[in-house]
DNA sequence: CTATCTATCGCAAACGTTCGTGCAAATGAT
DNA sequence: ATCATTTGCACGAACGTTTGCGATAGATAG
């Protein structure tokens, strides 16, 4: 057995084992009172300290100009205290050493990452991608980075995202529940963090945080409105899942044309779907069976729109001539589906920017009061409905 | 003038002004030989230490438990050293006072910060943000955050977000280059870091880094064989900028089919256009004026060919019986124009999948020897071209 | 019972910043 | 010349972790 050797006294006689740690023979010299193990040096070269390979820091800087580490910061931060000739200097010499500052380590101190958190259902569709893209310009622009999660419409992954977030990663966090979403109790435990939340589309009235919102009331008015002056008198409706808060605007809004024109409404002609291709094409069949049959049909998305376009062309159903079908969210395949799709635009990117806005002041204001804001949309004509005559 | 009051004699008359520090005054007491200034107590409370609101930390844990920091942080990450009662016992503790680690502290130490950057062109098409959607779905399960940078086709936007990503902030790197960018410097100053980049979709090859890519040159291939097929002879075919790889791929694709069907190349009906809609009008317009005219198009896009059905529909030629279209990329669009898009399917989200997974394992492996894929894409027949005679 | 080993914990240094304060030298006022 | 003030810089603590190593009480072997 091959004794160890002290790396004091340099002998070997009165060493002994001295258990394992982690995995290595540890050893302890009875003469020098020492413990040791065989391995060293794993973190970083101590016998040349200066041979790092690390990225040059502050540290750094303040040796190579013979001035301290403090001096160098407030050099670079245009600290008052520096003279002009010193911080010249130390900016020079911080150029030539290609120096960039520590992100995580500024953060560490500061207590602030610069960096907002978002959440959103699902990207591969333009209509909350380009909110996204709206979020990302407004907080580049403050200088902030954006950290995405994709919830997927999946309640529990929206949780697990949320709770990773919410871990000193990020300075505010913007949300967009995801349709399975009916209960709020993993944003409520967020809230005594002091990290500002901003809900956005889709919001929950619950909760006393700011939220940014597409007028779904107006919009869902304007559509029927339009509807009902271009003749129409039993407009189907297609609506999100009944707990949203987005369903019940659109319903309302739907609700209160027909009041102000006195047509009764049919409970038949409204229903709740989930977005699926199959619910929406089993609605679609049994209003298409229904006795007095439907003139119009309002789409809760575009994309069930367009989808439902296709489906009455090909059961040779002419549009807008026997039913005017009319979309939600003014995305860039109803401009191209014949006819064109009549719908409203609900301005996905502003919803995004003015989210990303609204945070960015509560971040820097400190001040978390609720607001609420409606981004005002706008109706587009296009050729699916009938032109209103305007005799109303 | 009113004095100030020395903190530590509670006189006032020897107190004399001491500079201005950070744009508050300072005074000097020159019997106690103390410098202050009159504001407090910013940092923190020092008068009551327990009483912070931040999130608990360790040491917060560590004091309620009566241990060391160090045994809470082992206990936490199951280290073999802590005893199973001690670890039983603050692991209850830790869930009791809702102890989530600071990511921002271990990112310091561990020099890691579980985060990818991305650098992409723009993120309200389609195309591209289903490259994100499939970048976070595959960072998402290994644990790592996504930062998203767009660079909306700028390459000065796209210099600043790479320094700004660069800056300890993530662990790699995953770009798609702008079109306006064909100098790679800013990539290549960045190399001597230690953090991996992989490049995908647009790449450039004087780069010696990791590359993600679509088949452009059998897409291209397939589409134009198809169209030869059919019977067309002769194709004009719409490209991106020269500088592009990709650009160059497409029309060695293009190239080699009528190669080998003996079609003598015509250069009026090889077009280069920067994706702008009035570009790609001019385009064809100059080759509908052809002496001998064309009998399809093939478009470096979905957007541009959906465009071009549309305008050759407004000018009453027949789609695909005069001129057939052809498409590149499988955007939903293709599938709602009339008529509907023969194009090829580059699996977008395939393309951000793989080049997420390549890029982490670079990361985990440290092992960054440049390897280069290709997705395989699908040829998609639809209606926007005549059916091959099968003849060939 | 002694010599050795093991299990379990704590100390303190690092990671790269920022910032309150100390302090000597230069400057200004009288 | 003397004292009051300003200037310019440095020291060291703090942010919340991780980790190498030291230390000790009990266990085990001989």
């Amino acid at each position: 057995m091959p004794r160890a050797r002290c790396p004091k006294c340099n002998k070997t006689e009165r060493v002994l084992k001295s258990g394992i740690i982690r995995g290595k023979q540890r050893f302890y010299c009875k003469d020098c009172n020492y413990h040791f193990t065989l391995v060293h040096n794993t973190r970083k070269s101590r016998s040349h300290p200066d041979t790092h390979d690390r990225p040059t820091s502050l540290k750094d800087i303040a040796k190579a100009a013979g001035v301290s580490i403090t001096t160098v910061s407030r050099a670079l931060n245009n600290h008052p205290d520096i003279s002009e000739v010193t911080r010249h200097e130390i900016r020079k010499l911080a150029d030539l050493m290609n120096y960039q500052p520590n992100i995580i380590a500024q953060s560490l101190v500061n207590r602030s990452t610069n960096t907002l958190g978002v959440i959103i259902p699902n990207l591969e569709t333009t209509f909350f991608s380009s909110m996204l893209s709206g979020i990302q310009h407004v907080a580049a622009q403050s200088g902030y980075r954006v950290v995405i999660c994709q919830s997927d419409e999946s309640h529990l992954s929206e949780i697990s995202n949320l709770q990773a977030l919410m871990n000193n990663m990020i300075d505010g966090l913007l949300i967009c529940h995801t349709l399975e979403t009916s209960t709020f109790d993993h944003v409520r435990m967020q809230l005594n963090r002091n990290i500002p939340i901003v809900q956005f589309y889709r919001v929950s009235e619950e909760l006393e945080i700011s939220k940014i919102l597409a007028d779904d009331e107006h919009g869902a008015f304007d559509v029927t409105v339009n509807l009902v002056r271009s003749g129409c008198k039993r407009i189907a409706v297609l609506l999100g899942p009944k707990y949203l808060p987005i369903t019940g605007k659109r319903e309302a809004g739907y609700l209160k044309v027909l009041k102000k024109w006195k047509i009764k409404p049919d409970p038949r002609l409204i229903r709740y779907v989930n977005f699926s291709n199959e619910s929406v094409m089993a609605a679609v069949e049994e209003w298409l069976n229904l006795k007095p049959g439907i003139d119009a049909i309002f789409s809760i998305s575009d994309k069930s729109a367009v989808q439902i376009i296709r489906h009455l062309k090909s059961r040779g159903i002419k549009i807008p001539q026997a039913i005017s079908v009319a979309g939600f969210g003014n995305e860039y395949t109803g401009e191209i589906v014949e006819p064109k799709l009549t719908t409203f635009d609900v301005k996905t990117k502003e919803i995004g920017e003015t989210a990303a806005r609204m945070l960015l002041e509560q971040i820097i204001s400190k001040d978390n009061t609720p607001k609420t804001i409606l981004i005002k949309g706008e109706f587009i004509q296009r050729e699916s409905t009938r032109k209103p005559s305007g005799l109303f």
